[in-house]
RNA sequence: GCGGCCGUGGUCUAGUCCGGUCUAGGAUAGAAGCUUCCCAAGCUUCGGAUCCCGGGUUCGAAUCCCGGCGGCCGCACCA
């Protein structure tokens, strides 16, 4: 039995999450939160709300947006198209492989292989003889697979839409009214915790990769003219565990260890605000209980990237049995989404920059000829305006320097129009924000926080989660259930709770078994009320990992839980 | 999707090879009570299992066969 399935087994029994559906049979890639998972949950993501958003009011906020949008947004987003594999199946002994990467290794480099339809690569396959690598088999059709949930929006069919697999296409829809209501202030970052799904072929793994899942994503937004991160001094000397690009392609396993201020310099990390979130991100993992030994970034090489992104560093933690996986993914977007929305639904989604010193520009402003149009054109006068107005004015004028220029069928000449030249004042100039994006998987950093919490100490199991995300903070007992004792403790349990902490009262069994229990749960501080209690008001608070006793007054009571609650824990 | 192994109270498991003695045993966890009280002590009582689901073979199936679902591992997949 290892550390998986110790920690599966005490997450069935306790009531932190189990496979969904259960009674039907369970449905592979969902999971269900039982109460203690959703506690604990809640407080990861209220952790990383903390972090990411709170303690950054004024710069990044965050918003909520549906879970279904309408076709056309991933249309935009380039998922409909891209967020797919092509799929080609042995005939002879069916297995299934990726089409493209297949095609690769046996007919060597294809150019543009990345962008071909299916039947280019049906045609490649069977010009280049491609086979199945295990059997030799023949090869069937290639086929898309694409991994959006789709559905319909009320009773129309033809109203196609889709669950989101990511957060991040609400911001980019939302940015420009956003940015209005906030007062156009950049840099700004939008943050949404929120479900995705993406319909996986064949999910494993339990918690680590679901089909639903809670995504938690920033997407900031800055001028990329001015990059710079106005936070980077605080974090530039948190040292990150690296694997760049040059590293992944020569096979190094082990990654370099350097502080944010030279990973920068070397260009390592392209931009800025990328590499102060992965900072953070190095912190936000080790608080939740995995030691920054057990932590790196690994760069994607280019073909393994998400179609929009120019750079990403993959977070990966080591767990016990699977090794390193990705819990928080960092990628730099730059203007991507937005140009793509700003092509797809014809709105203007681009900033302004002011220049620091208006400059003096020449503008050539054309000027039509009405009268002379309409002598040529007479009620279709109209239409040539227009046309005018449609062409940039500079571009007009050199066109029409070298003859009469067609526009959907209409003849401009160049005596329709005048040419004036206008000094003007440019106060500034519009541009499209680029984007750093860390997004991060709320069901998997459960897990995780579960894992490295999770201790024995002699045959009990004992959670050790970090009192900041722990369900169940303090555990009220009477020592005895007699003597006015089981009152006075109940009445301590209704003290903690009315302090804002989760207190569990619990007067069933012996004592040890009563601290077992809360140690199960992971919950820090169990307080016991005895008889001295009744001659001095004050009880002993037991704590989880040492098992030491403090006698505290009652009245000292709630500042002594809240001090050793509510600092942060950085684990190194 | 393919192949291998697997699926028994909440949990862990005995039984499956070789069908009947299993109206499924144990441990642990849970509830009620007694007792004890600072690390799962003890006693009594109680609840809880369509033996993953469906079909088949048989006088008889947890056990054998077929299909499905689910899990783990390997291959593949994981913007």
């Amino acid at each position: 039995m290892d550390k998986y399935d110790k920690v599966v087994e005490l997450c069935r029994r306790r009531g932190f999450f189990w496979p969904s559906s259960e009674i039907y049979g369970g449905v592979a890639g969902f999971l269900d939160f039982g109460p203690m998972g959703t506690m604990l949950k809640r407080n990861i993501e209220r952790r990383w709300r903390e972090t990411f958003i709170q303690s950054h009011h004024g710069l990044v906020y965050e918003i909520e947006t549906p879970v279904v949008m309408p076709a056309r947004v991933f249309e935009a987003s380039g998922h409909v198209e891209n967020f797919t594999d092509v799929i080609v199946e042995c005939l002879q002994c069916h297995k299934r492989f990726r089409a493209d990467h297949l095609i690769l290794e046996q007919a060597g480099e294809i150019q543009g292989i990345e962008g071909m339809s299916t039947k280019e690569l049906d045609e490649l396959i069977s010009e280049k003889g491609v086979r199945c690598s295990e059997c030799r088999g023949p090869l069937g059709k290639v086929s898309r697979f694409n991994l959006l949930f789709r559905t319909n929006i009320g009773p129309y069919s033809e109203s196609v839409a889709y669950l989101r697999p990511e957060a991040a296409q609400g911001m980019f829809v939302n940015f420009k009214s956003i940015f209005n209501a906030m007062r156009e202030r950049l840099p700004m970052g939008l943050a949404q915790i929120g479900k995705v799904a993406r319909n996986e072929i064949s999910p494993r793994q339990g918690p680590i990769r679901l089909r639903e899942f809670t995504i938690m994503e920033v997407e900031f937004f800055f001028d990329p003219k001015a990059p710079g991160c106005t936070l980077i001094d605080e974090v530039s000397d948190v040292r990150l565990r690296l694997l760049t690009e040059d590293m992944v392609k020569t096979k190094t396993e082990e990654p370099m260890e350097v502080r944010v201020a030279e990973a920068l310099k070397e260009g390592y990390i392209k931009t800025e605000w990328l590499a102060y979130f992965m900072a953070l991100s190095t912190r936000f993992i080790s608080e939740l209980g995995a030691p920054t030994a057990s932590q790196m970034f690994v760069a994607k090489l280019p073909d393994e990237r998400a179609h929009y992104s120019a750079q990403t560093f993959d977070q990966l933690v080591r767990l016990d049995r699977w090794g390193w996986v990705e819990v928080s993914g960092h990628a730099y977007r730059t203007d991507y989404d937005l140009s793509r929305h700003i092509q797809y639904s014809g709105q203007d989604l681009s900033a302004f920059r002011k220049f620091q010193t208006p400059h003096p520009v020449r503008v050539t402003v054309a000027k039509p000829k009405v009268e002379r149009i309409s002598a040529d054109y007479g009620k279709e006068t109209g239409k040539i305006l227009s046309a005018i107005k449609g062409i940039d004015p500079g571009a007009l004028k050199s066109r029409l320097s070298s003859g009469p220029v067609e526009v959907d069928g209409l003849i401009i000449r160049s005596e329709y129009v005048e040419f004036l030249e206008k000094e003007e004042t440019l106060s500034g100039e519009r541009f499209v924000p680029h984007v750093a994006e860390p997004s991060f998987g709320a069901d998997r950093l459960t897990y995780l926080a579960l894992e490295c919490a999770y201790t024995e100490r002699e045959d009990r199991v004992v959670l050790k989660l970090p009192p900041s995300i722990a369900p169940v903070q303090v555990s009220v007992f009477p020592l005895v259930n007699r003597d006015g004792i089981w009152e006075k403790a109940f009445s301590i349990h209704d003290l903690v709770r009315r302090a804002g902490m989760i207190s569990e009262f619990d007067d069933s069994g012996s004592i040890g078994r009563r601290y077992a229990r809360a140690d199960e749960i992971g919950c820090p501080f169990a307080v016991t009320v005895d008889y001295q209690t009744m001659a001095d008001d004050t009880v002993t608070v037991r704590d989880r990992d040492s098992w030491e006793q403090t006698r505290v007054p009652v009245n000292g009571l709630k500042e002594f839980l809240w001090s050793r609650l509510a600092p942060l824990r950085f684990i190194t």
